[in-house]
DNA sequence: ATGATGAGTTAGCAT
DNA sequence: ATGCTAACTCATCAT
């Protein structure tokens, strides 16, 4: 079975499952315990370079704590870019998907377009035949540059 | 830029990369040194259920080691899982990409046709056209069943 | 147990 | 520094 329609937020682990593991929430966790803004993944992500540094000045974190920091940052740009990539395979192959049935569609409009056309010619020579001969009965001459044959059988 | 060409081996880590941070070489690790069989990677996912079983039970590793040694081999195989994953989805890929490429050729090839075919029709009015009228100059009476009109005009 | 796949992490390339 | 993507790990679903 497919496991169909279900293109974001299932598999998303609980928030904490993947920070425990990998990274290190910032929080309470190590180092010097005095009462510091916690900083959120959102607003880590989102600061600017220079809002982070002067954010990092302020909060006297130490030498490994201002890596990890950053480290985080790096690993929450990532999860982004990560997703984004993602999703921008998603869309290009629901655009070949698309195009293919549009494509598809085309293909079979001009094939019955081109049944139609060439129901029509044999139509045409039909009747043609049939003028060349009621001519020939009634032995009326048809000029040479009048004559014409067609080309195309079916 | 495009970062083409590298669809395999490129960013492989380097074995011992991947194998040292989340897994757990299973050699010379944790726990007691004996004189035991290494066992590759390449070994522990093609081993049979039975067979891996047999390779514990003479091993004579303890219960946790055991427990490591059938993650290492879940993990392994989950490797594989993904990369023959990342295949399908690229063969995917490329197949979309060719069927468009014939697609649109098929697309080309039926307008160029019906274009001829069109043309055709063209001059084969022009033609009947002709005929009529040379019909009418000599007083020559066609039979209203041999009369045809051409719907198609372009 | 095995296989497949979405999300997250990491390495490494390019800008 | 930022963004992207292949390979990898993990959780989770289906078989």
């Amino acid at each position: 079975m497919k496991k169909e329609g279900r293109r974001k937020e299932t598999h998303k682990r609980t928030e904490d499952a993947a920070m425990k593991r990998d990274l290190d929430d910032g929080n309470e966790s190590s180092g010097s315990e005095l009462g510091r803004m916690p900083i959120s993944d959102d607003e880590l992500v989102s600061l600017s370079v220079r809002e982070l540094n002067r954010h990092l000045k302020m909060s006297g974190l130490n030498r490994s704590e201002i890596v990890k920091m950053k480290q985080r940052r790096r690993t929450l740009k990532n999860r982004g870019y990560a997703a984004s990539c993602r999703n921008k395979r998603m869309e290009q192959k629901d655009e070949l998907e698309h195009d293919k049935t549009v494509t598809v569609t085309e293909i079979n409009k001009l094939r019955e377009e081109n049944r139609k056309i060439q129901e029509e010619i044999n139509n045409i020579r039909e009747k043609y035949l049939a003028l060349k001969q009621y001519a020939q009965q009634q032995n009326i001459p048809i000029p040479k540059e009048l004559e014409f044959s067609f080309e195309t059988k079916i």
